[in-house]
DNA sequence: TCCAAACTGGAGTGATCATTCCAGAATGCG
DNA sequence: CGCATTCTGGAATGATCACTCCAGTTTGGA
């Protein structure tokens, strides 16, 4: 199965496109034909290179999930503000992964159990790396607290995203540093 | 253009089966004959009440966005208590409606500009009457403190929103009674 | 009761897709 | 070079849909 040179920039070619219209086209509307135009291939070679119009999507989408959290193995060093300033740039700078990532996220999860199964354990891990950096910075949190009110800010940042990604104008990032406690420099717990 | 009353039953055994296919498969991958099949009618019947799919598609939609929000023309006397209460029950009891709700917010809002700016112009108009409730409990409020607390609010009732409809065990009412300053909780029957 | 209008199911139509097939061109190892 | 392997475009295929057509049935006002 080795590949030629030629055949492994088209595939590039072919992943680059379809991320671009998976961003402006949607999950659910994007065509062979169109991403076939868009990296100006044939049909032929895009089969000679993936097994289906869906392996290529699931790729693209999996970096879409991945990039939601660039750090799944980081045990538990980031302070929160890094962690919510993550969230704030994946929305902000990689604007049309973060719609692939919200459209699987409401589109395929609410529908195909599997999806949600899945995107419901990402979920569940980052809110505890959200606790874990609220109980460092707060030791006096009450772990169940401090698991509530990771909920509460991961939902939060995700409301915020979705109005990002409708609304060009919206500030996200300032609104966003308003979900930190204020001067979080020092902050004496008992 | 005189109905029969068999026809009009008809037509509601159709909106009925749209209604509940929508929130079960989806906006996008529901079929004329799932839906016929699901009213147990033939596709000459569907075509004799409605002119198209989308149109019976876009008739469930509209009913989910008026949802949202059931009291549009209230000008500005709801507690903020309520407002926060009435979107955790459109959550949980219109479970359907409500994934139908979000799955247009993010899968068409996202990719369509025109579904995308009336879903923002009925977000701002949310803001705002949540920014009013916020001033009327704490006077001392400063006006663009208020909208900036309200749109966290709206922000965090819609990722918690979310959760909910991936994870049938989530307290939604119990995280969104965190949302509201201390010592108001209502607590109605538990 | 009469009958025009409304209702009915389902076979048929045409459009849109993903996928397959294939003949010829390009690649790069020996 | 020689040549097996890979790459290429695009026509052909078959599946899936929304929608049309129509012949027969039901409805309900006069």
């Amino acid at each position: 199965m080795g590949r030629y040179r030629v055949g492994l920039e088209t595939r590039e070619r072919i992943l680059s496109a379809t991320r671009r219209l998976l961003g402006e086209v949607g999950v659910e509307d994007v065509t062979l034909k169109a991403i076939t135009d868009q990296a100006a291939v044939g049909a032929g070679s895009f089969y000679n290179l993936f097994g289906s119009k869906e392996e290529v999507v699931l790729e693209v989408i999996r970096e879409a999930l991945d990039a939601v959290d660039p750090d799944p193995a980081g045990a538990g060093t980031d302070p929160l503000e890094d962690l919510v300033e993550a969230f704030v740039q994946f929305v902000t700078d990689s604007t049309p992964i973060a719609r692939i990532y919200l459209q699987l996220a409401v589109g395929r999860g609410l529908t195909d159990p599997l999806v949600g199964q899945r995107l419901l354990r990402s979920h569940r891990r980052r809110v505890e790396r959200f606790a874990d950096a609220l109980r460092r910075a707060r030791p006096d949190l009450d772990a169940r607290d401090a698991a509530a009110e990771a909920e509460m800010l991961l939902a939060a940042l995700t409301g915020l995203g979705l109005t990002a990604l409708l609304d060009p104008d919206f500030d996200m990032h300032a609104h966003a540093m308003r979900l930190l406690p204020a001067g979080e420099a020092s902050v004496p717990g008992t």
